[in-house]
DNA sequence: GTCTATACAGGGATAGAC
DNA sequence: GTCTATCCCTGTATAGAC
């Protein structure tokens, strides 16, 4: 067989990473062998030790490399404009973002008990920043007067985990496709905190 | 040490489905071994073999307990009335029964995947009949007139997410209780279909 | 019904040759 | 940079004593 000479770090090392992302989107963290993923990129098992300190950075880095993304991506947005429309651009982000990165996206979520907690609490506090840039919105929309939620964190939980939920059951032959699951979801965000544009009575008075 | 003598299968039964559904829910099942499972059950390892055929039935019999549980509870719910009321009634049994069972429902979203197809197929098909009380709910409503849907299916993936998303979040030493959110989340729950009593338009022309 | 003992496969990770 | 070989541990599951 023929056999690589020279230098190939800069090749297999997103190789590994890309069919760690794979296999552990697809059998779980703990179910992936290393020698599995060896197999996978084409090399022998001990050679991934070249790439990776051990199995629990291979499973970081691919989870904070998802986040540095997502945070890298959402800050480029425009949140600046009126909540309704802030709303918009993040939900329809936070759709797209997702859709297309279903493998991260399922780590990010089924993952994070196998982090050690040091690892763990470094995602958990990017999460932590980008969950705030939507509660933050909903702040806004309601201090205008122009959402209607009882609470703005619980609105954000309930917010997020309905967006995401979508990269659970979509599929690219679907009975819709992406434009028209986009079009509706942002419906049914926008009635979710009564949007302004629908004419409502005065928020509720709730404790923060 | 003492040694128990007599038969205890009705007891070490529940005792090792109790200590695998604590282990699974935190560990995850991949990451948990028949040897830490008899460990926590007070056994040794060949010993769980007397009350499970093998691991993966050991799994599927807990998601399998806990899906006809839930079909169980939820078909003595009155859903008949007013769709209004039936949904309101929807969603606080869903939220109420998931938070007081979060270790069976995180198992049964996390584990599908290492599920065989067969098992995985039972409980997917238990878990569309759930869903679909639900689509009826919506759907009986949109007729009436009374929610704004654009798409009863869309809505009942986003409202299960919502709703079950709280169980990943929820603790009981929280800054709201149980009753609060319950409330709180029923109104998101409410406004996201445009429950009728808030008086709106006519529903968007969309085709189902 | 539970035990000890064990079979056998596979795990993560390392050493040292090439 | 990749290989082979290997260490040592743990996995599931079974056999047979008590």
């Amino acid at each position: 067989m023929a056999r690589k000479t020279g230098s190939h770090s800069d090749i297999t090392g997103p190789k590994v990473r890309a069919a760690a992302q794979q296999l552990i989107a697809r059998d779980g963290f703990a179910a992936v062998s290393m020698r599995q993923i060896a197999r996978e990129v084409g090399v022998q098992a001990g050679a991934l030790y070249l790439y990776t300190p051990d199995k629990q950075t291979l499973l970081f880095d691919l989870m904070r490399v998802h986040m540095e993304e997502l945070m890298e991506a959402v800050a480029a947005l425009d949140l600046s404009g009126p909540p309704q429309d802030a709303l918009e651009t993040f939900a329809r982000f936070h759709i797209t973002f997702h859709l297309d990165r279903a493998e991260a996206v399922f780590i990010s979520y089924m993952e994070l008990r196998n982090l050690t907690p040091e690892n763990f609490a470094h995602i958990a506090d990017l999460r932590l920043q980008y969950e705030t840039l939507l509660e933050t919105i909903l702040k806004r929309g309601k201090a205008a007067g122009r959402f209607t939620v009882p609470d703005t964190k619980l609105a954000t939980m309930a917010l997020i985990a309905m967006l995401t939920g979508l990269t659970t059951w979509y599929r690219d032959d679907g009975r819709l496709d992406r434009a028209e699951i986009e079009r509706i979801y942002l419906t049914m965000v926008r009635q979710m905190v009564s949007d302004g544009a629908t004419e409502r009575v005065e928020p509720l008075a709730v404790p923060l």
